[in-house]
RNA sequence: GCCGAAGUGGUGGAAUUGGUAGACACGCUAGACUUAGGAUCUAGUACCGCGAGGUGUGGAGGUUCAAGUCCUCUCUUCGGUACCA
């Protein structure tokens, strides 16, 4: 008999039998209840990392746990392939995209398999195949017949390294969420998608999500960002044209004694063409479009801005306001001008102060009296409306609707809601995407590409350019083409690709049905499968890829293709796994390892002496450089032991600072079992295999693991089983479902394995066999080889999960815990059917307790027989 | 600034509805078995105190027979977001 636990043959042994098997191959089957678990698929980035290994394994232990359930699981796995760091790989490395993407998953595929995990690999996809981005192109033609995707010159984020245009959900604290470079805003003419016509349902969906995390609606709700205003309109003096305004705060109109205009706003130019003003008004829309528009920026920058010359009408006042343009005014967001309230808003005040303008209180609050004169800041609070005409001496939250209603009846003003959420850009400027199938053609315009013609294959000879454009552009052959409508020879294809998060945003229902060659999905396996009853990943994509594919399900229903507007019924968002890494000025991210050298009591980098940032713990990250490879752990100790650890560390929703300390526990945790299952196999006379239907006399039993520890163990192989049920099913809190079994390991360790009571036995086997079966989706090759050892036949995972016995939970005996004024004082055992008059009695006459009580007048005693039984004594 | 989450031993973390704080591990200490062990087993391990006992869940109050858990205020850390009108 092996001592230990032998990962490296037992392993590869059963995994070999999974496949051969076919274990987790599935298709739709009526009979059963399905369930479809899914990961966030990985970017094939070249090896998987320790937030992988725990990501998948926490998907794995559910869908083998659904299994023995008796559901039908549908756990499949694929490649987010497409992507810039192939890119960046391709030209460092002499090697072009496509391979190094492909070689990269083979590698990963290999890792994961290693990893012992149970997807259905016949169902693998690679986003950057044609076989699955012909139907993403698909999709874009319908969207772009129904008006859905459009394309319009902007403004937009622009990333100078990557040389792309990034969505707003791309950009993280004006930088790129891939290179952290400051993005820049420059003006294209890009492709979008309209998003933002189901912004109210995304939003009003969010409270319809019970099994997302609070978390991550939250997030998204405020992404979204809906706020309920009005729309007025002022009429410029002088002309026949007017300027509309969003405000929060119609209330507050009477009050606005200027108005301000974002640069970018068209009527800038027009309003000072001609005049005096119109040379520092140029100069100055110059100066802000060069100033960056990011939070440090915002820093650098006073508000400030010049007066255009033009003065508009205040349509609650009548009164000639002037129109200014301001740095602080976003062309982006409402309309891009405001009625500036400098009594009511901060922002407005400061820029009142600055250049001498007007202002008027409307709103008085309760206990003070506001001057225009001394006032050192705005009031943005509630109170009584003053220097508003009819509506004085309203309380201004009432006058919000009133004085909307006013407005609106003149034609000046309507009810609106502003989102703040903006409409997908999904062009990008890069090589390693799916090409966007449209040809502009000089006479036609822009031209879809005929159904017939898909996919339009990104051409796989092609050389990247040094600096990281595309050369698309530059390929002839690709470039050059036929007008689809006119037939004009010099009709030119679009050459940037979509957004790698298109892709992402609906390859679950490929998933479905992955070689489906007659559309998107097979509409029948999506009506088996779809939506996913249970996703996993990580946070990060709460606005980015979880927002977009639920407004994809969104899409495809409008165009009538599913009958379900929500993706993920319930999602989990693991926590991330960090690590400690260190910055030097000169050499960047490095790992802390190879870095840290103290000298006279300072880090230093070790390359260049320098002092160095002391390490931050970060998300692991590639691109940071603190990735932990799992593959020094699989090869000591196999991926069970891995998998149990990473398990066993935290809470999966938790963040985990990476730290291997723990792993040695693990490991013996397995050769303990090991070798007590092993032990007991020597030592038991064994065709006893229906040990269930022999414990029955041990039902309700009083039990005490000294004195009876045949009954003792069987009320803790069920309350085990309880406990590691609920845990995985209702909280996924596989670290305390792993402890569980560790007691119920720790209480067989006390039973002497020489005895030769048959009973207690078979209570052993009984308790040997479900700690098997409750461990196999943890560790489900060490499972399976002890379960073939205790003579099974078959695969632990076809068989079913334990159930336990509800009359087999509780103890004859229960713990009496006493406490005087609140404070823990003794414990005694009783018959758990010992009323309370005989508790009380035993807990008074208790020698400890009489020390504590004595002279003292008794007020009350409190018995509570909940969980515990509990005595409490007030004196 | 606004929104959200979290603060428990030396460490990771336990603790349905308020009811024995620290399960289960890591680490450490001592012992056993060993030629040896980084194998295994046994015992101990929140803090202060010789002890009886006292103190303890970021801090300060409060409710309660009883508070890690509920309420008020506050501090710290992390995440999201931000001239959003």
């Amino acid at each position: 008999m092996e001592e230990r636990y032998q990962p490296e043959e037992v392993e590869p042994k059963w995994q070999a039998y999974w496949k051969e098997k076919k274990l987790f191959k599935v298709s739709e089957d009526t009979s059963k209840e399905k369930y479809y678990l899914l990961e966030m698929f990985p970017y094939p980035s070249g090896k998987i990392h320790i937030g992988h290994v725990r990501n998948y394994t926490i998907g794995d232990v559910v869908v083998r746990y659904k299994r023995m359930k008796g559901f039908n699981v549908l756990h499949p796995m694929g490649w987010d392939a497409f992507g810039m760091p192939a890119e960046n790989a391709a030209i460092d490395n002499n090697t072009h995209p496509a391979a190094w993407t492909y070689d990269n998953i083979s590698a990963m595929r290999a890792q994961l398999k290693r990893m012992g995990f149970s997807y259905d690999w016949d169902r693998e996809i690679a986003t950057c195949r044609p076989e699955y981005y012909k139907w993403e192109q698909w999709l874009f033609l319908k969207m772009l017949e129904k008006g859905m995707a459009y394309r319009k010159e902007s403004y937009v984020n622009w990333c100078e390294k990557c040389q792309t245009v990034l969505a707003n959900e791309q950009v993280e604290q004006d930088r790129c969420w891939r290179c952290s470079r400051t993005v820049q805003q420059k003006k294209l003419w890009q492709w979008f998608f309209k998003i933002t016509d189901y912004a109210e349902d995304l939003l009003v969906h969010c409270d319809q999500l019970p099994g997302w995390p609070d978390k991550v609606t939250v997030m998204q709700k405020n992404w979204i960002g809906r706020s309920v205003g009005s729309q007025l309109t002022f009429k410029i003096h002088d002309r026949d044209e007017n300027i509309e305004v969003f405000t929060t705060r119609p209330d507050t109109v009477f009050g606005a004694t200027f108005m301000c205009l974002a640069p970018e706003h068209p009527l800038v130019e027009t309003l000072c063409l001609g005049t005096s003003r119109e040379e520092e008004v140029n100069a100055f829309v110059q100066k802000v479009s060069s100033q960056e528009r990011s939070a440090a920026g915002i820093e650098k920058y006073d508000k400030e801005g010049v007066f255009t010359g033009a003065f508009c009408i205040n349509p609650a006042t009548l009164e000639k306001i002037p129109i200014y343009t301001a740095n602080f005014v976003l062309m982006e967001y409402g309309t891009g001008a405001i009625m500036s309230v400098p009594a009511g808003d901060q922002r407005d005040f400061d820029f009142a102060r600055k250049y001498n303008l007007d202002i008027r209180v409307v709103v008085q609050p309760e206990n003070e009296t506001l001057d225009p004169e001394t006032m050192t800041q705005a009031y943005t609070g509630p109170g009584t409306m003053v220097n508003s005409g009819e509506f004085n001496g309203l309380d201004n939250t009432i006058a919000i609707d009133v004085m909307t209603d006013w407005l609106e009846k003149q034609g000046l003003g309507k009810k609106t809601i502003s989102y703040r959420l903006r409409d997908w850009g999904i062009s990008r400027q890069r090589y390693w995407g799916a090409p966007i199938p449209v040809i502009h053609c000089p006479d036609c315009g822009v031209v879809p590409v005929p159904e017939a013609d898909l996919p339009i294959q990104l051409p796989e000879d092609a050389n990247l350019l040094e600096k990281g454009g595309s050369p698309l552009p530059t390929l002839d052959f690709f470039a050059r083409t036929t007008c689809p409508a006119c037939g004009r020879k010099d009709a030119r294809r679009d050459t940037d690709t979509m957004d790698t998060f298109v892709e992402s945003s609906w390859y679950y229902l490929r998933y479905c049905s992955p070689r489906y060659d007659r559309g998107m999905f097979d509409p029948e396996a999506v009506k088996y499968w779809a939506p996913v009853d249970q996703y996993i990943g990580g946070v990060e994509h709460a606005v980015l890829h979880l927002l977009y594919s639920r407004y994809f399900m969104r899409v495809l229903n409008t165009l009538g293709m599913i009958d379900f507007k929500e993706p993920f019924s319930r999602l989990l968002t693991q926590g991330m796994v960090c690590k400690e890494t260190t910055t030097c000025p000169e050499h960047g991210y490095l790992f802390p390892e190879e870095t840290r050298k103290i000298e006279s009591g300072k880090l230093v980098c070790v390359k260049c002496n320098n002092d160095v940032e002391v390490g931050r713990v970060i998300k692991m990250s590639k691109s940071k450089k603190n990735v932990v490879d799992p593959n020094e752990l699989l090869e000591k100790y196999g991926a069970d032991v891995t998998r149990l650890f990473s398990l066993f560390a935290a809470p999966p929703e938790r963040d985990l600072e990476w730290n291997e300390d723990g792993v040695e526990g693990s490991n013996r945790f397995v050769n303990r079992v090991w070798r007590l299952v092993l032990d007991w196999l020597d030592k038991i006379e064994t065709g006893n295999s229906k040990s269930d239907d022999n414990l029955e006399p041990y039902t309700g039993a009083a039990s005490n693991l000294k004195s009876d520890p045949a009954k003792a163990l069987y009320i803790k192989a069920n309350q085990t089983i309880q406990k590691v049920t609920d845990d995985i099913d209702k909280s996924f809190h596989f670290n305390t479902a792993i402890s569980a079994v560790m007691e119920l390991v720790n209480d067989l360790y006390a039973v002497d394995t020489k005895t030769h009571d048959s009973e207690l036995q078979a209570v052993v086997l009984f308790c040997l066999e479900n700690i098997l079966l409750l461990l196999a989706p943890i560790i489900p090759h060490f499972c399976e080889e002890l379960f073939q050892r205790l003579g099974k036949k078959g695969s632990v995972l076809e068989c079913p999960w334990p159930e336990y016995r509800t009359d087999s939970l509780k103890t004859d005996e229960v713990l009496v815990v006493v406490q005087v004024n609140g404070k823990l004082r003794s414990k005694f055992t009783i018959e758990a059917d010992k009323n309370e008059a005989v508790i009380r009695e035993i807990a008074l006459s208790d020698e400890k307790i009489k020390k504590y009580i004595e002279n003292k007048p008794l007020k009350k005693v409190i018995i509570i027989r909940k969980k515990q039984t509990l005595v409490n004594i007030v004196v």
